[in-house]
DNA sequence: CTTGACTGCAACCACAGGGTTGCATGTTCT
DNA sequence: AGAACATGCAACCCTGTGGTTGCAGTCAAG
């Protein structure tokens, strides 16, 4: 299903979605306190059609979820789940190193 | 300096080299052993000097190292860079959940 | 009811960048 | 020396996308 694709997303769309300046400028202004795309368009150097683009963006990767607050739409910053592919890229560093490790023991013993 | 920088690079530009496909198909090949470009490009769909072109993302954000070995050009996967920015992620995020529930806190105390 | 403010959709522009082909230049091996 | 393979550089194409302007719809407040 898609719900479980949304939660789970691959560890490169979230990359992506954290390789842009402006989305990390968003993303620290709202880990400040949630903020609707107007608010955030008026601290930020960016239009609030540009910012509605790359909430759309964090919010596929699940990096934000959406709070309606009477007639704006708040959005609020999900550090666990950035937290979580974190872990995801650590695992995945280390297990490159440790295979590396061993081919290079492997060699060195012929 | 600039070789600070290379080291201690923006994790935004290291996210950026993160957040493409084929990077991850040279990385994960990279994990199984050091290659070369010409070796990656025949065992990849795509040719060797685009395969150049990302190493020299992955290289400027010091993903990966360079082995001269013989006349070719072998790189190396940098496991433990992977997983140091994996870990400043993971501070950040923590930190972003710490701040909102402590916003959330005061805001139940009123 | 009217005004102001927030949202959403669509068209559009401009640049970055992923990918290719082509060529020139080494460097190992026979 | 010559063949085969590896690298490096440059020009080029084309899609993706960050950013903009413009407009229409909605909802709260005066």
């Amino acid at each position: 299903m898609s719900g479980r694709a949304l939660l789970d997303g691959s560890v490169v769309a979230m990359c992506n979605a954290l390789g842009e300046e402006t989305r990390w400028s968003i993303l620290t202004a709202l880990g400040e306190g949630d903020a609707s795309a107007s608010a955030l368009a008026r601290r930020l150097p960016v239009t609030r059609q540009a910012i509605a683009k790359h909430l759309a963006v964090l919010h596929e990767v699940g990096l934000v979820e959406t709070v309606q607050a009477g007639r704006e739409v708040q959005y609020r910053v999900i550090g666990a789940r950035l937290s979580a592919t974190a872990r995801r890229l650590d695992a995945i560093g280390t297990e490159w190193d440790r295979r590396l490790a061993a081919i290079k023991h492997i060699a060195e013993n012929i």
